[in-house]
DNA sequence: GATCCTCGAGTTCG
DNA sequence: CTCGAGGATC
């Protein structure tokens, strides 16, 4: 007997299967991920294995696809274009291969290839004596569309066999060959920027925008895109024997077709599942989106032995990495107040596993951001982790709008203290105009004592909040009057803690000026500008006595930088804030530097580095000194202009950017050794 | 005046 | 990391 919760599960899970299969296919807008899907499909797979029963003849499960849309002519398929069942990690790709091994004994001995899973769309083409003379969508699997006109404006696509005139290869006189159509990440950011830049809406991922692409009815519009292509997989063949999968990739290499690069060949099912591992972290670097690697069983005449399960062959399995973009809903918009008074709209979202980690909340920037996708309060939203950690709200599934969807209305008061709130001109960011805003304080003081200003150990956003909420603190230079008895008045404080943080307390104190500049946090002063203020006037006094001529003279200041430094030095309550310092001895000086030294003996004199990743010796602070030691700079961000970029483990986009840019790449090492040239 | 670059600010989770 | 905005440069 089934259990009837899960019976009803499984009608649930039916129903669900088949709209989504049909928004996916028919409507070609799919309201969940692809990996969701997955994970849906799984989980009635698993009841179905383990209740024989419920499988019927129309279960999800049972289908390859769905409907074929009208658009385009069919083409049927001369073999069926299966998909692959799924491995989510290592252990469940050695399940797959103990399953398979126990159904033949070859497989114990037997070599497999690993490929990339390119997330594209599948594309089946066929050649007739060397000849393109017709492409197809994958379609339900059985039957396609046909888009043979589109698919001849991809110009990495053969259209005659082989490419090289000259080639050394046998020609079939009839071949059909799967392959994967998709648009590079690098030409599908490039053109959402052009987009952007012209104010208008942008793409929200690299699949859907090959997809868009190869389906339009005007070719001219797919012949625009830079779409491309990666084959792996001989559907039919007259003319030519093929015996094992890796033969196949040699051989539609020596025709011409473009084959992916990491596809590699392994004798032991170990190293082709190290292989898969390893390539999770690397994947990044590749041209194109993947959300796994495929292990195909090498042989041909074994792969076609083992036979197929449902839908799915058994000789193949796609090892999957953890998804990077999920849907979710939001549940509603909240507003931060910054310590500048500006207001951040945030999205509180229905808590979603992304990239290894549950997400509840993501910045949505600012106010325009929302209008600009047309994100609205109650859409299930795209999600990803930017540069696989901060999560970012791509925009709205508009396909799942259900018309409950509540547009969000722009704030007019400050969320926290109730003042005004108001746009500057010409600006974007909103603005809570009351200068003694609890919220204000609070960030105020959490940047004083943050670890980029006075770096005041065990001092953080908790304890500010405490101190404001208790009255304690009415400006920053309050921080230096705080004593034990007053912090053993607070929730969590006992003596130890106490007498620990009056310590951290006074040795912030004798913090070097551009610490003590850029904690101040006046407007267009940063860290950069802080270090460069501070070695041109060496004390608060002489940057109070500089006139607006004097600030522009150096390099990174302009006229409204300058205007902001003079305006923060006149305003009353800043004034203030500067007596108190100076009678608390809060009053770093240091020795003024007229002009640029003269490094140009040095190393790295006009050189600009960029560090991305983690350096196996070195912190960052240290890769920093080192260069700046030596006479380089160190910037945030790749350009034409960096010198070099110093890549450790993990990097980020900025590897992939420099790559792009032609920049050199060095490791820790290498970085070191150029010292010694 | 346009374009590229750099800086500053806000930001998520464990 | 992403975004906005100021500064440098042609």
């Amino acid at each position: 007997m089934v259990p009837i919760h899960i019976s009803t599960r499984v009608a649930e899970l039916h129903k669900i299967l088949h709209a989504h299969n049909y928004h996916y296919y028919v409507e070609q807008a799919p309201i969940i991920t692809d990996h969701e899907f997955d994970q849906l499909l799984r989980e009635l797979q698993e009841y179905e294995a383990a209740y024989p029963s419920l499988v019927t003849s129309d279960s999800p499960s049972q289908r390859v696809g769905g409907e074929v849309s009208e658009k385009f002519p069919k083409v049927a398929h001369p073999g069926p274009i299966l998909s692959l069942g799924n491995a989510f990690g290592a252990e469940e790709a050695h399940d797959w291969a103990a399953r398979i091994a126990r159904l033949d004994d070859r497989v114990e001995s037997t070599s497999f290839t690993v490929e990339p899973k390119i997330d594209g769309l599948t594309v089946v083409l066929h050649y007739e004596n060397g000849l393109f003379v017709q492409g197809a969508t994958r379609g339900n699997g059985e039957i396609g569309e046909d888009i043979t006109a589109n698919l001849r404006t991809i110009r990495s696509m053969p259209l005659r066999l082989p490419v090289a005139p000259d080639a050394d290869v046998v020609v079939p006189t009839r071949l059909v060959v799967r392959g994967e159509a998709f648009l590079p990440v690098a030409e599908f950011e490039a053109m959402n920027e052009k987009l952007a830049a012209a104010g208008e809406k942008t793409y929200v991922n690299p699949r859907n925008t090959a997809s868009g692409a190869l389906r339009n009815l005007d070719t001219k519009v797919t012949a625009s895109r830079p779409l491309t292509l990666l084959c792996y997989q001989v559907v039919l063949i007259e003319g030519v024997t093929l015996t094992s999968q890796w033969e196949t990739l040699e051989y539609l290499k020596a025709l011409g077709f473009p084959v992916p690069a990491v596809s590699t060949l392994f004798d032991k099912i170990d190293d082709a599942v190290a292989f898969c591992v390893e390539w999770g972290e690397k994947r990044h670097a590749l041209t194109y989106e993947t959300d796994g690697m495929v292990i195909k069983v090498n042989p041909n005449d074994l792969y076609e032995d083992l036979g197929i399960t449902g839908k799915d062959p058994r000789a193949a399995v796609a090892f999957k990495y953890p998804a990077e973009e999920v849907t979710t809903t939001l549940n509603d918009i909240g507003v931060n107040v910054g310590r500048t008074g500006v207001l951040t709209p945030y999205a509180i979202l229905e808590p979603v596993a992304v990239g290894g980690v549950v997400v509840k909340q993501a910045t949505l920037h600012n106010f325009d951001f929302i209008f600009e996708k047309d994100i609205r309060i109650g859409d299930r939203v795209l999600i990803k982790r930017a540069g696989e950690v901060i999560p970012y709200v791509i925009g709205p599934v508009e396909a799942a709008r259900s018309g409950a969807e509540v547009v969000f209305e722009i704030p007019t008061l400050c969320p926290v203290c109730g003042e005004l709130a108001e746009q500057p001109e010409g600006e974007v960011a909103v603005y809570c105009m009351n200068t003694s805003c609890p919220a204000q304080l609070k960030r105020v003081i959490e940047h004083f004592v943050s670890r980029g200003t006075l770096d005041i150990d065990g001092f953080g956003e908790k304890l500010a909040v405490q101190l404001v909420d208790e009255g304690l603190l009415s400006d920053v230079a309050d921080v230096f009057t705080l004593t034990k008895e007053q912090l053993l008045t607070l929730d969590g404080f006992a003596e130890k803690k106490a007498v620990n943080l009056v310590a951290a307390i006074d040795v912030a104190k004798t913090r070097p000026l551009d610490r003590l500049l850029s904690a101040l946090g006046i407007k267009g002063v940063g860290d950069v500008a802080a270090t460069d203020l501070a070695k041109r006037f060496g004390s608060l006094d002489a940057l109070q006595a500089a006139s607006v001529e004097d600030l522009v003279a150096i390099e990174g200041i302009g006229p409204i930088s300058a205007q902001f430094v003079a305006d923060w030095f006149v305003k009353p309550s800043n004034q203030k804030l500067l007596d108190k310092l100076r009678a608390l001895n809060v009053w770093p000086t240091q020795a003024v530097v007229e002009a640029s030294p003269d490094d140009e003996a040095l190393a790295f004199s006009g050189m600009t580095f960029v560090l991305t990743g983690t350096l196996p010796n070195w912190s960052r602070s240290d890769a920093k000194a080192f260069i700046e030691q030596h006479g380089g700079k160190v910037s945030g961000s790749v350009s034409k202009k960096t010198s070099y970029v110093v890549v450790g483990a993990s990097p980020g986009s900025k590897a992939a950017k420099a790559e792009q840019l032609g920049i050199q790449l060095l490791d820790e090492a290498a970085l070191q050794a150029l010292i010694a040239l």
